[in-house]
DNA sequence: GGAGCCCTTCAGAGGATTCTCAGAAGAACC
DNA sequence: GGTTCTTCTGAGAATCCTCTGAAGGGCTCC
């Protein structure tokens, strides 16, 4: 999976505030893995103080926290670093109203219970839009003649458009972000699946059948089993 | 969308006076998103200071400013910046006598609540006429057979004229400026219906299937569902 | 060859999302 | 003041998506 670079080559920074230790622990391991560099805070306060010294490039706000809410924090931040890209975090029920306006700004939210793949996903599509992107890295990914354009929500294998349900998407996307990399199911269940999925990773095979037989069917395959370990895309 | 710019190409400059910081904020990345180079102010006084370093070339009024009435700031304002573009924001009770004789010099206002892209479309309006207008950027959108006449307001599907309400266009100006981009609901909300609006993601499925009636209705769909996500517009 | 495990696939229940209609409330216009 | 147009709410129906359970096939190792 290619990470963003910031214009002088160095990684982009993102600052990730939430009260739930669980939480920023696996989104802090997340984000270093894909090659951000990363700084946490369980708090608004601790927050502006990490911010002072580690200049981020982008925030990932809890709307809820202990002593200030996101959208004030934000603002704060914002007022020493305006450019600023904000990706908030929001429980599905308490939306719409306090969130009103920001994707409109720019900014983005993701409702818990999220999957780690549609916070990167999202995350990438703000500093893409911010302007950060490296050059080169469009939004569009390729494995041999199967294509996906992010943006758009399109896939084609060999011109030929695919339809596919959310889930079927993130499950590709994942695996055309790790091509010729064996994938694991619990790495699989990890990424696509909410952080609360308490399912088994029966669901992976199944979605797995599902893809192959919209991507696969008839041609020469693209999503190959690795007996006992997971699967992987490959020509 | 395209981005208008000054006849020596830098970008254009606007000034937004208001006291929400709500407001102010979201009108600013707004802005800044569509490539304009924005100042923003909470009170006149500190427009008048920010103006002078700023030079704006236009400038979104509250008319209802903690120190002075916004047509005042104007006057003062153009007497230093006499080709100055004013836009302003009014509440709706207050409008027509104050504000009369406003739009005869050339300015425009909004009443509050606005939509955003109300306010970028008159912003676009006004820089236009003032002769700010980048040439070769015209009003018409155009996708597939479908044409949208933004002056106008007139609306076309293979060269059949549409009938259309406020809302109805204004949703469609959006699918139409972001054409095989898939847009979520909250997006659309956003930028859509006027920033205080309470109401759920439902009204704009309701405007959706509106629209599919008068657009879409027996001809190849132009408007497209992506089941879990939004919409899009294309071919 | 057989047992056990892993994988694939089918079928269907339950849930979520979306579409559409009908009507009330409000705004705009004469 | 009354008419017309527009916007929004609520409800029901239709559709689609997700996941569970079960059956069966094939691989591996004994």
């Amino acid at each position: 999976m290619s990470s963003l670079l910031r214009p002088d080559g160095t990684p982009i920074r993102v600052l990730v505030v939430d009260d739930e230790p669980d939480l920023l622990e696996v989104l802090e391991k997340t984000l270093c893995q894909e090659g951000w560099q990363v700084r946490t805070a369980p708090n608004g306060a601790a927050a502006i103080r990490a911010a002072e010294e580690f200049a981020p490039d982008a925030a990932i706000l809890d709307v809820m926290l202990p002593d200030l809410n996101g959208l004030e924090l934000m603002r704060r931040l914002r007022a020493r670093w305006p450019e600023l890209c904000v990706l908030f975090l929001t429980a599905r029920d308490a939306v719409e109203d306090r969130v009103a306006g920001i994707t409109a700004g720019g900014d983005d939210y993701v409702t818990k219970p999220f999957s780690l793949d549609e916070v990167l996903a999202r995350l990438r599509g703000l500093l893409r839009r911010a302007g950060m992107a490296r050059p080169g890295t469009g939004d569009r990914l390729v494995v041999a003649d199967l294509s996906m354009d992010e943006e758009a929500r399109e896939v084609s294998r060999d011109g030929v458009p695919v339809d596919l349900t959310p889930t079927e998407f993130e499950l590709l996307r994942l695996l055309m972000c790790n091509p010729r990399r064996v994938l694991s199911k619990a790495q699989i269940l990890d990424h696509v699946w909410s952080y609360d999925f308490g399912g088994q990773a029966h669901v992976v095979e199944l979605y797995i059948s599902y893809l192959r037989k919209k991507i696969d069917a008839g041609r020469r395959p693209l999503i190959h089993t690795v007996r006992g370990v997971g699967y992987v895309l490959k020509p």
